[in-house]
DNA sequence: GATGAATGAGGGTTCATTCAT
DNA sequence: AATGAATGAACCCTCATTCAT
């Protein structure tokens, strides 16, 4: 029950380091030290410090897919469903504020086949969701005088942008805000003309 | 004319290594390579290369600043202004996708002095916007039952967003979809009730 | 019985090199090579380059105090600790003369908070030194018609000067020149009048 | 009556920035600034920083060896002139503190033909000193038990040590200090035997 | 599983000096 | 006489990673 303790406190320690300083302003060796753990133990766990950001990533990435993933099994008419999608992403998001931060910084600085594995699951994501403003549009209910990648970057921009501002201490409710930043969202995009 | 080539040339080949590769994985090697000058040139019109991250910063940021104040000194109708500033704001980024590509993700690279410096420019432009947003407010134009902070993020995120999604080379033209994202933001936000 | 050779290896390297050729003429490069370590070695051991520097006043600095708090403790009349004292530190600075070299030339190459950490360890061997003469002075042996630091400085320059002058391959013996040397010194400072 | 200003404002911006941080840690850049002056100016006056450094050098050098030269040829008994001549070397050296201090620091940074020269300079100014102790001992004024060159290196020593401890800001008289130094010296090397 | 000394390539920066103007 | 942009070599230092123990 201790066994993998290493590669948590490592991750965690990981986490708030990048967050503070940048990926590339953060040696192995203060990371191994905020952790309470050695080189040698860290590279037992992580091939890499590239693989340290990867694990990161993949966290939150897994969770917010699977998230998604049930949100549409469990059916219902898309307007709710689409809403229910979006105030979840933001909510996880701002779960994993730091982890975003990291993220969205510092994605470009993964290897190759690392950086095209994020790509590809982003990718996963972005197309399921693009699925749900599609069938939106064909049941009326959103606009199709705007090309939808600009509806869905309209939205993906509100969940990157979420560290910039978001203070976790500050007093907005992560619910209340998610459920905002939604309403702003589907607001926008609803049909009006007719 | 060719008295501040190697200044000129040096910004140009940093912004597109930068944007290609992240700040942290250029050298100035690569860089004064690219820009075909030397690297004692180079440390002769900027001081590190801190420096010159930031000098690519501040010609968009003085550029942002100076067309929103034109904007707002011109007056009129709230609406009108606050209409104009977003398309205005949203194509010169698009103009700069490279320099915002770079300003996104490296911010947080600056040393501390710089980064302050960043902040203070940017949270000018954002306070002269939230009076904008301020104003229709009072005139009962802009929702009022959400925080002006996420109104103004909704806002901000797609600027952030832009260099994320949009291909210079594909078919969106920038001023039609600066429209479209101005519409989107300022449907979002109108005030409905009543 | 190998564990420090690196960091042993790599000091005498310096106090070498220092004395031939100064401490800015000397790269760290030269210094590994003829220590016959990488620098990368050279740096888990030592933080900087002025550490290095560092570490070699440390020593000297170390053992003479650690002396003159060994005689001063053994007691006895003023005179003839004073007289073991002077000589104590004459030889041992001829043992390290290249050390002393480097010190008296390069003292001023250190960072600040170096730099004042020898101020502060010099400073508790020259109090230390001058309560003996004051000793002296009020048991009426020394010449109280001289500023104290007048009678101090000409004792403590000749040991400055011992790299101007002696060479350890010449015919001068260590222990006799420091008989001399303090000989001089304690004959100058002695009160005759009465 | 300005054509040389360049060259001696430059000499004593360098003198300065020399005693304050060292040779090595002076750039040329920060000495003609504090000159006021442009590097091709300087230039056009020194072939080198390196003769810079020289120049320094040679001014007192000169001085101390004519005034050497003067005192002597007035003449006299030996025991005058030797405190006479030890008293003004003792304080043209007060004068040029600045100068000495950069001078003992830095000596050993000249290129080898300049050094040379120094030494030969200085080696002149000490065999002239060498043959007034060695006379004032041919007459039975000094002690012979000790070597000679130890005799004058106690004098040297206090010369090299002024700019460790005088502070010309401080209470002590110059010329006081300068005879106090002397008789220090004078009193250690008289013959007592007999 | 775990250690941490050692590697070695590369990084950003400095600076005395030159030379076209 | 004087300028200052440009050179180019060297410098100190960092750090992800490895491997003998």
């Amino acid at each position: 029950m201790k066994a993998t303790n290493v590669a948590d406190d490592v991750t965690h320690a990981a986490v708030r380091l990048f967050a503070e300083q940048g990926y590339a302003n953060t040696s192995v060796q203060q990371i191994v030290e905020a952790a309470g753990v050695t080189k040698g133990a860290m590279y037992h766990y992580f091939e890499s410090k590239d693989d340290l950001l990867f694990a990161i990533y993949e966290r939150m990435l897994s969770l917010q897919k699977s998230h998604l993933d049930e949100i549409i099994a469990r059916g219902g008419p898309v307007e709710d469903v689409l809403r229910t999608a979006c105030v979840d992403v933001v909510e996880t998001s701002i779960e994993f504020l730091a982890e975003g931060t990291v993220f969205f910084r510092s994605q470009h600085m993964l290897t190759e086949p690392r950086q095209q594995e994020v790509v590809r699951r982003r990718r996963e994501y972005h197309d399921e969701f693009a699925r749900l403003i599609q069938r939106g549009q064909a049941e009326g209910l959103y606009r199709a005088d705007v090309p939808r990648a600009v509806l869905i970057a309209n939205f993906f921009s509100d969940i990157h942008y979420l560290s910039h501002w978001y203070d976790p201490a500050g007093p907005e409710d992560k619910t209340l805000v998610a459920e905002q930043i939604t309403d702003l969202f589907l607001t926008g995009i609803r049909r009006t003309d007719a």
